[in-house]
DNA sequence: CGTCGGGTTGATAACTTTCAAATTTCGTGG
DNA sequence: CCACGAAATTTGAAAGTTATCAACCCGACG
């Protein structure tokens, strides 16, 4: 496997200059893949179990359940995104991850990572950022919902997972290709799925974006990212910073 | 300094059981405290400085401004708490940290934490927790924000703060002092000021919390958390995991 | 061919914001 | 200890945004 074919060393290029090695050592991690099918949990909200996942192919989200029946998805993972690294450390885990599509994913055991970490020093640093970095898309989403209307919040969001999906070689300024269904977007963005769909046909009708069958084309990228103040500044990936 | 006054050692105690070396060792990271006036930035968006504090008293929040002129707090921090933890290992922080209330706060700095790692490995597991639980914190503020009315919204945010204060024995279920505006917490919540005032006089009118002149009073507890869903579970507290 | 999950649209209702203005609280200096 | 001004809280009315309800359309699929 090459770095253009392993996500996860793509994105972490994006942070440490990866050696042969330490690029051989990823490869690694990417052994025991197995397959999941759409709409079973892989983790669920209070499972002791704890195990983390690195997703090889395919997508993910990760989200809560509400007493009153609604739900918010707290992030999507797309190729070379940890799945549950969080809950490894907590007691059980806090919240549901689901695949969006099948996809294929590879168990980490801990020690298998502290492994690699003891090896390989510079990775831990990277995979430390990699967290760092997930936790700042939490954030910046937060802020989405909190602080912008409905359109800028799509729009931002568009954004966000080109720039994410670009990084591991899924997409470009032109588009990509996204599985997320309109209730998908809702659940995410704090909003009913009808309004989600007036808004998209809002941003297709500005000739900024369109989204449809499962595709995104950016009809006018300066444009949206203009209209929805999107600043990839928290997403930290201007290049390697250690060499 | 005895546990009770070193709110990190209380904190940290609800998941190890801490030993007094490790007691010790908390209390010297303590040590260069010093005192921050509310309003100036103590760490600001896009700083390149790599350091965080432990609070020791006081009240702090970390916020995103964005270019439309508002702002959206991400999380209050109360004794105990780190500041700017993780933007640690970010080229910049990718938010602002400002003191609420007249603050005092002791730098750390990486090597120390280091150090202290080493010589008391349970230290670095339960740093480790805390992070984690930060992490959960801002994941349930936009489950929050995301899936709960203005008046689900407020309450919730008033209990987790409560359970977070009486954490570090500055609360309990009678009620807490709480020096934030309506301004913050509307901020905080993605909500005008005005709403949070109307909000607030209907929670007191169902005689359920009474939030006023700095202080926080619980008038039925037990209802308020059914009306909020509230389930501290994701706060992980329930006492040591690692003896 | 009928069903089902998505997508689309219109009408109405609910929730929240914005604007404007009055009232209270609080810190500070006299 | 009181007066003063700034900051915070409170209230009303009008406007705006988003949700909810109710249909209808469409392509995939068994």
């Amino acid at each position: 496997m090459s770095a253009l074919d392993n996500p996860l060393a793509r994105k972490l290029g994006a942070f440490v200059a990866l050696s042969g090695d330490e690029m051989a050592i990823l490869d690694q991690l990417y052994g025991r893949r197995k397959i999941f099918a759409p709409g079973r949990d892989l983790i669920h909200e209070g499972q002791i179990k704890r195990s983390a996942y690195i997703l090889a192919s395919g997508w993910v989200c990760s989200y809560k359940l509400l007493p009153n029946g609604t739900r918010q998805i707290v992030d999507f993972q797309i190729p070379g995104d940890f799945l549950g690294l969080r809950s490894v450390l907590f007691r059980t885990s806090d919240h549901n991850i689901e695949p969006v599509t099948s996809i294929e994913a590879s168990e980490v055991l801990a020690k298998d990572l502290l492994d690699a970490f003891s090896t390989a020093p510079r990775l831990a640093a990277a995979v430390l950022w990699a967290a760092s970095r997930d936790e700042a898309m939490v954030v910046e989403h937060l802020v989405n919902i909190g602080r912008r209307d409905a359109k800028q919040r799509l729009s931002h969001f568009i954004l966000e997972l080109g720039a994410r999906l670009k990084l591991v070689g899924l997409g470009s300024n032109a588009g990509y290709d996204c599985p997320l269904t309109q209730y998908m977007l809702a659940d995410a963005l704090g909003l009913s799925a009808i309004h989600v769909n007036r808004v998209l046909r809002e941003l297709r009708e500005d000739g900024l974006v369109t989204f449809r069958q499962g595709a995104v084309t950016f009809d006018n990228y300066e444009g949206l990212v203009a209209y929805a103040d999107f600043d990839r500044h928290y997403l930290d990936d201007d290049g390697p910073l250690m060499r």
